[in-house]
This record gives structure tokens, C-alpha cells and sequence, in this order.
RNA sequence: GGGCGAAUAGCUCAGCGGGAGAGCACCUGCCUUACAAGCAGGGGGUCACAGGUUCAAAUCCUGUUUCGCCCACCA
């Protein structure tokens, strides 16, 4: 079917204008229905799923990047004939939502605890009714073609009940556990976080050496830490068994210094003995060593710090303080008291956590946790055998460094937005009871008194089932089976962890499959001055300001040209320019296409081969490679350069050549069949790169695409553009290169010695063979118009004009007249540098020639072409050498 | 303490075994009937440093320096 909807050439603006384009074609695009794939077994499906970007988020420019990469995927696939499914949600990001509920309660006077469970949670619904969706109207704006009918939500009904079903099956399996172990807790997010949700920052801290006095009055030991107010709930004081410093002190007991309490002495090879005074404090409820050491032992805690970050009544006098102050106090206490004998300058790492910066506090609390060990072999092994792939490779080291060290993944959170735990304990025998539904009573002792634990799931428990939990699972839906495994995986290097190590383990625990075969992994976008664009820097571009100003293709584009892949990237406005700057380019280049094909008709049958003129071959040709180009790239996810290949191509090539070399074509009236030819050709390459250029730049190419003769609804489900060998044509693209040589040379001459744009010039070009000549000949008419001059072409060998300055290409001399008003001695010295530049070459490309060891070895194509080379140059030097020669003899 | 990345033109970055590239900026000339968000021409680089491998190194190897990142329970 074809459909044309060209519009008057008057009603296409000079400049482009994407605030008038992009709105209506998205529309065009959705009501239109390309972005929903099908179920079909007859085509192959391609599948992305979007990382869901949580509901209190805004687009920034690190999903402005991965949104652009994904689109770009999956615009080609759905273009190669794929089922391309993009599959869009959000997630619902636990502490991050409920932190702006409680704000928001805040500003009502109220607050979480206040108004109840029950009541926050429709809350939150609320909140999220209101501003869950803000981004994914942002998402739309960049031109995303996510299929919206299957957006999903990681706490909608459908994630929730894989949720569900995952703990369950893991509980049942022994691989989920519940125990009271020390955690990372933060004391202004009220919760427990997990080990990769503490941030560790290098800071300059102290090392306060504190002295334990001997109960038996025989003397003390003296200990290093770096935290005296845990010093509270020292349980003991550990040295190492072989250090012989303290053989004679183990066993014994220390009086704990403003306490009072007497702990034993230990041995324990954890003890470092070069590290600070080869004694260590052991307070098993602060401190994670501590608290292994106290399970080997079987020290007591002493809890001395609470859930709010204050001193508990357990560390008497400073109860009620926070902790740093607490520090402080006891410091000064120590040192009044005697005990403190030393401060030393101390740099030590602290975690911070990742929400909100608060220092962590290592506590002992009752938490869920999933074993890691056996969920993660088959995850390193699918990475390892190659079915799940890193772009760029190095960061499979990362991804098996992380596994291989794995430790187990604390899953509970003190939290009410989230899946809740599906665990109830009975309130008379204490059983736990784990299931997909509430019980109705106690399996042991049959007691109807159970509760459900308050608690809900880490985030990324949800997201980890991202890619099958939207697809239907744990129902064996037919997207499921069509859609599943999904593609490739676009995502920035840090979530790594958080996200794709946790989707790899868990989808081949769960369904038996990889998740994805690739995972793309891109950098993050920082500010023009390198600094990562944040909110406290204040130094954020926000997306949707670009795409206002100068469009979403443009943005895309900028954030995508001299991208590499795993690299970060700074995104600067002039970038941004440029991008706009090419949409428009290429805009007017479609404006003269069009004003040069309203007498054309597509349908009426390709041109004749023998019509086609070379510049027609040539693009023709051009076109292919650069096709052939573009899939090779992109095949290698190396889109920054995909991206700029069809950049160089439209405005390098078709542009600054094709279209000029048209025109003599186009405005000649005497050859009726060959401005068919051309038209045919100026509209095919146009099309067919718009086509190349679409999964980058949508809009713009729609646009235009929409203006086109054209066969079908939209560019976005045109078939994208293969590479045909048999238009490759070498002769042609041999012979273009020798009239660009000749072109440029001449303009340059133009140029140099002040001819005026406008005025006529008199050129003569004097071919170095027959070949050359033969081309020249028959394309002269091309050199004039591209450099307004008369040209006569002289055979190799040829006379020489007088008074004229030249240059001297590979296959010609390039001659132009001047009469008289040459400068000889400017023209000496200009032909000197040449020379000198080519002896210089030609003496490199001899010393190649003349070594053995390059003849012997050397690929014989390589010897070859540095053959090649020399003769040109030899040839270049000789006739610079007689026209030197020439000028010295009229000096 | 381990690991990774970057270092190439004034700036931002490609290139990653065979002639140093792009965009922007700069200089010169042009409102040439697609485009001044443009056209034509031009200048500009011991490819961080030191060794090595190779016929051949910006490119591979080793080390060094500077910057950045990630991981790690020595108090």
C-alpha cells in the first residue's frame, strides 16, 4: 500500500522546528499502534525491559542515556522484522516512596505512626496515583517506543505474586532464613539495609589508645579503636594466640575502664598483632567482627546503642545521648580518669547510608536473609560459559569478583511500603508459618492468633524478578514463552549489583533460563566540568529543558555521539548544538530534495544503470558501505559510532557532494532521462539513510520520511536498509575520489591567491595517465561547477600553461591562470613545503620498502599499497621538481 | 589492601598493530536560488613518561606518574 502525504513545499519551514513535529508524530506513532508487538510465531521477538525507574523520580540525564540506548535497540529491531517488545514499568522503591509520604504527612501536621498502617499505605497508593506516572509522560517526550499497553508496576498485583511466590519457593527450599545476625541499620531511615546499601568513605578519623587495668592489680592492656563509645559493651579484650606479648595476659580478666564490668581476656586469630596495639575491644553487639568473635566464644552482648542512634540505659550515665556525643564525653572521661594514653591520626573507611548519608550502625537485629552460595553458582557459571554477556567485557570481572565473594542478601526492611514478608508467627506456640496466603490458623498447635510479620521486602527483591514477573510468571503465559528470555539488558555500571546480578541468579533459579544474553553497560552523564550533575551541586541539566529548547532528537543524538560503550560521558550544550544543527541539516537537504522531485513519480520503475551518472554510482555505492557500516556497529553495541557514521555520510557525502554534484543534473534540461536518474538517486539515498538514521533520531526522520514519496504508514516500521554487495562500485568511488582531489585543489589555489568567489576562473588540469585523463574529461563539467571555473584537461605529458600557480594531486596537476599577477617567489616557497612534506613521506615509504624484514612479512596486500604510495609520491616529487625547475629558470 | 578506567589538536572525545581523526573553538573569504543552525579554504598534535615485543606501536606487554571510579569486616 502506498500512502502519500506530502505537504507544499511553501509550507516547509527553512529551519526546522521540533517543537512543531515531535508532539504529534509520537501520538501518530502510539494511536497507530507500532509500538505493541505481538505474539507471533512466524517472526522472531526481540525483547528489552526498561529498568523501572522509581516512582518519586524525574527524568535526569542518566535515563535521558539509557532510554536513548534501549530505543535505538529496539527501533531497529522492530524495523529488521523483529516482534520487538519494549517493555515499560516503574518500581515502587520502597524506603525512597515512603520517605516522601512521610514528608508529605509531615506537611499535615501528621505522621506515619499516627495515622496507622493501613491508613499510610493508601497514602502511598495515593501518592503514587499522583506522581508515579510523572516520568513515564518524560519517558514519552524522548521518544521511547515502549509498548505502554504492558506497563507494569513491580507492586501491582502480577510482580506482587511472583514476589510472593519466590520467597515462598525459597523459604520451602532452605534457601531463605530468619535470624538475628548484625546488620547495617540506620538510625534516620528506621531500617536495616544490606550490605551493598552502605557506602564506605575513606575518612580521617582516630585512634584512641585506651588502657584496661588487670583485675589482679599486675598491671593492663592497652586497646585501639576507632569507636571508644562501643567501648560500653565490651564483652571482652582479644589478642592473638601467637603473639607473645600477651601469652601471660590470656585467660586473665580486665576491669573495663568507667564501667567497671570484668571481661575475660581471649585468643583469637582474627587479632592482627601489627595492627595498633595487638589488643582489640570486643563489643559482639557493634560490630561485626566483634560479633563473630562473641560467637565463637560465647561472649554476651551488651547492646549500649539503640534503633535511634542514642545511648541505651545500658550504658548508664550516657544513656539518652547520641552517639557522637557520647564519644566526646566518654573521651574526656577517659582522658580525666587516666585511661586514655594516646590519639593517633587514623583514616579509616565509614559507611554511610546510600539514602540518606547517615552514618551506619552495625546492630544485632532479627532480620529475613536469602543464602547466597547456592543461588549464585549457576549464576557465575552462566556468565562464565558466555551465556550472558558484558558490553564492555571488563565488567564480567566485576560482575564474577562480586558473585564469588557473595555474602548473604538481607531481604527485610523496617518498612510498610513494599511487599510484605508472607511469613505469620502463631502468637501461642511461636511457629512461623510462610505462605502464599494468609493461614487461617496455626499448622502446630492450630491457634487462630497469628500475625503476620510487619515488615516488607528490600526493593530489589522485586526487581530482580523484573523480567519475567512482567512477562506473567510464575504463570507460563504465551508472552512468557515468546517474549522470555528477553535481549539485551541497558543499564549504567552501578547497579550492577543492586540489579543485574540479582536478575541473572534469580531468573535461573526461577525459570531455568538467562535473564537477557547481553548486558549493555553505559557510564553515567556528568556536567560540562566532569563533576557528577547532582541536586546538592545544584549543577543538574534537567532533560526535558533540552528537548524543549532543541528537540528530543537532538538530545539523543548528543548524549549518543562519542559515547563508549561502559565509559562516562560529560554533556555539554554545544554538543547539544551540533545535534540540533545536524536535524537541521538534514531537514533542508530533504527541503532541496523535494523541490527537485515534483515532477518525479517512484513508481514509475527504478532508472536504467546506463542512465546513472558516476556521482550516482558513487553515492550508490558510498550508501551501501556505510549501510554495512552501521549494522556492524551497531551489531557491536558501538552506537556513539554508528551514530556518527551516518552522520559523516549525509552531511560529508551527500551533502556537501552528492547534492552539489546533482544539481548541473537536476537544472539541465537537455538530458531528460538522466535527471531521472538523479532525481531517482537523490530520493532513494535520502530515504534509504533517513531510514539508517531513524532508531537515533525519530522524529526529524519521520518528519521528513511523512513528506517523502514513501510506501507504508511510518518510517518506524519501514524495513530497515540492507547492504547490497553489487552496488559496490569501485571504479566509481576511485574516480570520485580524483574529481574531489582535483576539486579541492583548484578551490584551494582559488582561495589562496585571492580569486574572488564570484569571478570566472581559467583552470587547466594536466592528467598524470590515460585514466586519469579519461575521468577528468568526462566529469570536467562537474570541476566547473563546483569550483566556477573553465577547465581544459590536457593529456599526460601535456603542455604547460604559463602563468599559472598549481598543485599537485596523486592524478593530475592542477593548474590555475593567474596573467601575470603570479607572486614567483610566493609560489617558489609554496612548492618547496610541498615538496619538502613529500620527499619526506616518500623517503619513509622507502625506507619501508628497502627493509627485508617488512617485504618478508608484511601482509602482501600491505607491501602492495606501500608500493603503491611510493610510486605516487615519486611521481608527486618529480613533477614538483620540474615545475620548480620551470619557475627557477623565469626568476 | 585488591581491581578497573582515563591520559591523543585550545576544549570534548573517537581511533586501539600498517599513511595522526571528528565536533566545537580559532584564522581567511563568502547572505552561491536546500541550509549563515550554512558554504569554501586554512592553521594547530615528540598520541602522559620510560623500557620492551614486532619488519612495523597512539594501538600489544612491563613499569612509572597524574586524575577518576569500584570492591574489601584489621579494630
Amino acid at each position: 500500500m502506498k500512502e502519500i502525504t506530502r505537504r507544499p513545499l511553501t509550507e516547509i519551514p527553512k529551519v526546522y522546528d521540533p517543537a512543531a513535529e515531535e508532539g504529534r508524530w509520537y501520538d501518530f506513532w502510539e494511536k497507530k499502534g507500532f509500538f505493541r508487538p505481538e505474539v507471533n510465531p512466524e517472526k522472531p521477538p526481540f525483547t528489552i525491559v526498561i529498568p523501572p525507574p522509581n516512582i518519586t523520580g524525574s527524568l535526569h540525564m542518566g535515563h535521558a542515556l539509557n532510554n536513548t540506548l534501549q530505543d535505538i535497540l529496539i527501533r531497529r529491531r522492530r524495523m529488521q522484522g523483529y516482534e520487538a517488545l519494549w517493555l515499560p514499568g516503574t518500581d515502587h522503591a520502597s524506603i525512597a516512596t515512603e520517605v516522601k509520604v512521610e514528608e508529605w504527612l509531615a506537611q499535615e501536621g501528621t505522621s506515619k505512626e499516627e495515622i496507622g498502617r493501613e491508613a499510610f499505605l493508601q497514602r502511598a497508593w495515593e501518592w503514587r496515583e499522583k506522581y508515579g506516572s510523572t516520568i513515564v509522560r518524560q519517558l514519552k517526550k524522548l521518544g521511547s517506543s515502549c509498548d505502554w499497553s504492558r506497563e507494569r508496576f513491580t507492586l501491582d498485583e502480577g510482580c506482587s505474586r511472583a514476589v510472593i511466590e519466590v520467597f515462598v519457593r525459597l523459604f520451602e527450599k532452605g534457601l531463605i532464613y530468619r535470624g538475628d545476625y548484625i546488620t547495617n541499620w540506620c538510625p534516620d531511615c528506621q531500617t536495616v539495609i544490606s550490605d551493598i546499601e552502605v557506602e564506605h568513605e575513606e575518612k580521617m578519623g582516630h585512634l584512641w589508645h585506651i588502657k584496661y587495668p588487670l583485675k589482679d592489680g599486675s598491671g593492663h592492656v592497652t586497646v585501639a579503636t576507632t569507636r571508644p563509645e562501643s567501648m560500653l559493651g565490651d564483652t571482652s579484650v582479644a589478642v592473638n594466640p601467637g603473639d607473645d606479648r600477651y601469652q601471660g595476659f590470656i585467660g586473665k580478666t580486665v576491669i573495663l575502664p568507667i564501667v567497671g564490668r570484668e571481661i575475660p581476656i581471649i585468643a583469637d586469630e582474627y587479632v592482627n598483632p601489627a595492627f595498633g596495639t595487638g589488643a582489640v575491644k570486643v563489643t559482639p553487639a557493634h560490630d561485626p567482627n566483634d560479633f563473630d568473635m562473641g560467637e565463637r566464644h560465647n561472649l554476651p552482648k551488651v547492646v549500649v546503642i539503640g534503633r535511634d542512634g542514642r545511648m541505651t540505659a545500658e550504658a548508664g550515665r550516657y544513656q539518652g545521648m547520641d552517639r557522637f556525643e557520647c564519644r566526646r564525653a566518654l573521651v574526656e572521661d577517659l582522658k580525666e580518669q587516666g585511661f586514655l594514653l594516646e590519639i593517633k591520626d587514623h583514616t579509616h573507611a565509614v559507611g554511610h547510608c546510600y539514602r540518606c548519608q547517615s552514618v551506619v550502625e552495625p546492630l544485632v537485629t532479627t532480620q529475613w536473609f536469602v543464602r547466597m552460595k547456592p543461588l549464585a553458582e549457576p549464576a557465575i557459571e552462566a556468565v562464565k560459559n558466555g551465556e550472558i554477556t558484558f558490553v564492555p567485557e571488563r565488567f564480567t570481572k566485576v560482575y564474577l569478583n562480586w558473585m564469588e565473594n557473595i555474602r548473604d542478601w538481607c531481604i527485610s526492611r523496617q518498612l510498610w511500603w513494599g511487599h510484605r514478608i508472607p511469613a505469620w508467627y502463631c502468637r501461642k506456640c511461636g511457629e512461623i508459618t510462610v505462605a502464599r496466603q494468609a493461614p487461617d490458623g496455626c499448622a502446630i498447635c492450630g491457634s487462630a492468633r497469628l500475625e503476620q510479620d510487619p515488615d516488607v521486602l528490600d526493593t530489589w527483591f522485586s526487581s530482580a524478578l523484573w523480567p519475567f514477573s512482567t512477562l506473567g510468571w510464575p504463570e507460563e503465559t504465551p508472552e512468557l514463552g515468546y517474549f522470555f528470555p528477553t535481549g539485551v539488558l541497558v543499564t549504567a555500571y552501578d547497579i550492577i549489583f543492586f540489579w543485574v546480578a540479582r536478575m541473572i541468579f534469580s531468573s535461573l533459579e526461577y525459570t531455568g533460563k538467562r535473564p537477557f544474553h547481553t548486558v549493555l553497560i553505559h557510564g553515567l552523564v556528568r556536567a560540562a566540568d566532569g563533576r557528577k550533575m547532582s541536586k546538592s551541586l545544584g549543577n543538574g541539566i534537567d532533560p526535558l529543558d533540552i528537548i524543549d529548547q532543541y528537540g528530543a532528537d537532538a538530545l539523543r543524538f548528543s548524549l549518543v555521539t562519542g559515547l563508549t560503550p561502559g565509559n562516562d560521558m560529560r554533556f555539554y550544550m554545544e554538543k547539544v548544538e551540533g545535534a540540533r544543527n545536524f536535524a537541521n541539516k538534514l531537514w533542508n537537504a530533504a527541503r532541496f530534495v523535494l523541490m527537485n522531485l515534483e515532477d518525479f513519480d517512484p513508481d514509475t520503475g527504478g532508472p536504467d544503470a546506463a542512465e546513472l551518472s558516476l556521482a550516482d554510482r558513487w553515492i550508490i555505492s558510498r550508501y551501501n558501505r556505510v549501510i554495512g557500516e552501521v549494522d556492524r556497529l551497531i551489531d557491536g553495541y558501538e552506537l556513539g559510532e554508528a551514530a556518527r557514521s551516518v552522520y559523516d555520510f549525509l552531511w560529508n557525502e551527500y551533502c556537501d557532494w552528492y547534492i552539489e554534484l546533482a544539481k548541473p543534473r537536476l537544472y539541465g534540461k537537455e538530458d531528460p532521462a538522466g535527471r531521472r536518474a538523479t532525481q531517482a538517486t537523490l530520493h532513494r539515498v535520502l530515504e534509504g539513510t533517513l531510514r539508517l538514521l531513524h532508531p537515533f533520531m525519530p522524529f526529524v526522520t519521520e518528519a521528513i520520511w511523512q513528506n517523502l514519496p514513501h510506501a507504508g504508514a511510518s518510517i518506524m516500521v519501514a524495513p530497515w536498509p540492507r547492504s547490497s554487495e553489487g552496488e559496490i562500485d569501485e571504479s566509481a568511488e576511485r574516480a570520485m575520489a580524483i574529481i574531489i582531489e582535483a576539486t579541492r585543489a583548484l578551490r584551494n589555489l582559488r582561495a589562496e591567491f585571492g580569486v574572488a568567489p564570484g569571478k570566472r576562473a581559467e583552470a587547466t588540469l594536466i592528467a598524470i595517465d590515460s585514466e586519469a585523463e579519461a575521468i577528468l574529461r568526462e566529469q570536467a563539467a562537474y570541476i566547473q561547477s563546483l569550483t566556477t571555473a573553465d577547465l581544459t584537461v590536457v593529456p599526460a605529458g601535456g603542455k604547460r600553461p604559463a602563468q599559472t600557480v598549481a598543485q599537485i594531486t596523486s592524478n593530475a596537476e592542477i593548474h590555475l591562470s593567474l596573467k601575470g599577477l603570479i607572486d614567483l617567489e610566493r609560489e617558489i616557497e609554496r612548492l618547496n613545503k610541498d615538496l619538502q612534506q613529500t620527499e619526506a613521506e616518500l623517503e619513509k615509504s622507502q625506507r619501508k620498502l628497502s627493509n627485508e624484514g617488512f617485504l618478508s612479512k608484511a601482509a602482501p596486500e600491505i607491501v602492495e599499497r606501500e608500493r603503491g604510495r611510493a610510486t605516487e609520491l615519486a611521481a608527486k616529487a618529480r613533477r614538483l621538481q620540474e615545475r620548480l625547475a620551470l619557475f627557477d629558470q623565469m626568476r
